[in-house]
DNA sequence: GTGAAAGCGCTAACAG
DNA sequence: CTGTTAGCGCTTTCAC
């Protein structure tokens, strides 16, 4: 390609004939006479001119890059489905936006690289991704002292503007539907005790059964596979085997349940009603097809790229925080 | 934090009462006295300063952005998990050699989109992970002119250094493991076949069957889905009812496999056998467990970040072509 | 409207 | 070993 140097705005002055700040300002704001600008523009093309960003970015402060930071454990990261496909949403979304995503994985607790990896990006802003919060954490942000969003809600004490999904509204539907359907007994096997959406979710389903005089069964709370599903729902089977409804918290929760179900020669929907969480392809796989509720990735990626840019615009947040629903994908395990 | 502005070499500089160009000695390469270089580092420690990206860039030419580059459909993205899991490993590969990983997912036609990405990345460097080439994305990629390896073999025509899974050699070994279980008839349910791993893996199997004197029933291909296994299958048990055997090109389509087999009464491995290719979380909760290839994640992104590093360091490939071994799990199926 | 000159923060070449 | 000077590529005063 480049006969061997890349081209400069001074070679493109040159060939312009015309000074290099008048080839800057009509190559940035146009504002140059229309045939001055013509000249520089038709120079520009001839030798493939591309500014440098390293230059661009040493006047104005900006880097245009956003920092996507996940601290989590590996093995979290690559199995989850939800982080997989916010991030090819937040991708997306802030691509759009002409902002660079930079991908910032480290492990949970070696804040020490994430610290390293935030300074050496040069980001303008960082969107955080992680459903463990720590101190340690907390402070990292604190000090790289950008604009951030955390994706889902972060403890209450970290007061950082934050988009999230509508998980307590979303779970006392779930309630409600199975209620609807005749359901009395119903348990709720959840996520991680120790993440923030587990904790709304089952809020949301206790909730919803008591506006109709009820309780759960029992609770049980684990990793999000379908492992502790199968687990919790022989447990639940065991305990009370007047069981009658489930509300599983992920996909792959309900899996394990619906296989547990089969095992102990429960018909669903027939006997009992099983609901799950995040509408990812395994829904459509499981027999019968699993009803659950649709994570909005893509609007979430939406608004937080939103957000990002209006702040790093307007030197101050529009939004602080934004919760969005969820939505209801009926299928027959209800 | 910073109280106002960020520090800058020459607050540091002048903190430490000596020349700005002494303070950038002492703080880059350590080439000044002792006692110098201590007053430098107190004084850097003291201002909490960070060296300025975007002027280390505009002097070195070297931006340390390494974009990883994945034109393919969005939804592809998010379903796969092979590109989940190699996108979190390249992340920490690179990140640990003090690369920023950057990240430009495209629509695959969309190669202006890509090409706008990767200019304004100023990346020294791509990795393209695509199962789709076209002219125009070979194009893109040469008219950005940067040192650029490639994920999974790319078509003959385009000779870019690659990094690959031994995809044909764990086929042929598939091949063998099924006939030493005595199979003799046995189908293939391959990938897509407008990609290139498919293709491998098919030829691979087909060699190590030849080898023993022995054809596939049939090779039908389709989506890595588990849909598609389950078609397949459907249509291998009806034209050939006497399959004992089956290579599924992936954990997925082995899903599916093992549905219709158990819908049409077979049992595995007693009646037919099957080995998938992946070794996702999935091959450990079907019933029973599969035997399956583990792609070396881990190592491809060790090997692809490494390779990169050392061209970008000495200017010229040390390797240009480097084919890992997937390692059989054995487990249930066969 | 345009050109000359200054400077963003840093490093490298050159004297001392 | 250290300070002075120049310059990376670009934008932005400030005169003209």
């Amino acid at each position: 390609m480049a006969n061997g140097q890349k081209a400069t705005i001074r070679d493109v002055a040159k060939r312009a004939g015309v000074a290099v700040s008048t080839a800057s300002r009509a190559l940035s704001h146009g504002s140059a006479s229309k045939a001055t600008r013509e000249k520089v523009f038709r120079a520009a093309g001839e030798l493939n001119f591309v500014p440098n960003p390293a230059a661009r970015q040493l006047m104005s402060g900006r880097s245009n890059i956003v920092a996507i930071a996940i601290p989590e454990h590996t093995d979290f990261i690559f199995r989850d489905m939800f982080v997989a496909g916010i991030l090819g949403e937040l991708s997306r979304a802030f691509s759009e936006r002409r902002m660079l995503p930079f991908l910032a994985l480290t492990e949970l607790q070696d804040t020490e690289s994430l610290e390293r990896l935030l300074r050496d990006s040069s980001a303008d802003g960082v969107v955080v991704l992680s459903f463990h919060y720590s101190r340690q954490l907390a402070q990292v942000f604190h000090d790289f002292d950008k604009p951030t969003v955390f994706i889902g809600r972060p403890f209450p004490r970290m007061r950082y503007p934050y988009v999230d999904v509508d998980n307590e509204g979303a779970a006392y539907c779930a309630a409600e539907l199975l209620v609807e359907r005749g359901r009395r007994n119903i348990g709720i096997i959840a996520g991680p005790d120790d993440m923030m959406a587990p904790k709304q979710r089952t809020m949301g389903c206790v909730n919803g059964l008591a506006d109709q005089g009820m309780k759960p069964l029992a609770v049980i709370s684990g990793e999000y596979t379908a492992e502790h599903g199968f687990e919790a729902c022989e447990r639940i089977l065991e305990q009370y085997p007047e069981v009658d409804g489930v509300f599983a918290q992920s996909d792959q929760i309900a899996v394990g349940v619906l296989q547990a179900l089969a095992k102990h020669g429960r018909q669903v929907p027939n006997d009992v009603s099983v609901i799950g969480f995040d509408d990812f392809p395994v829904a459509t796989m499981t027999n019968p097809k699993l009803t659950t509720f649709a994570q909005p990735l893509h609007d979430m990626a939406q608004v937080i790229a939103e957000m990002l840019c209006w702040r790093l615009e307007h030197g101050e947040w529009n939004t602080v925080a934004q919760v969005l629903p969820a939505s209801l994908i009926k299928r027959d395990s209800v």
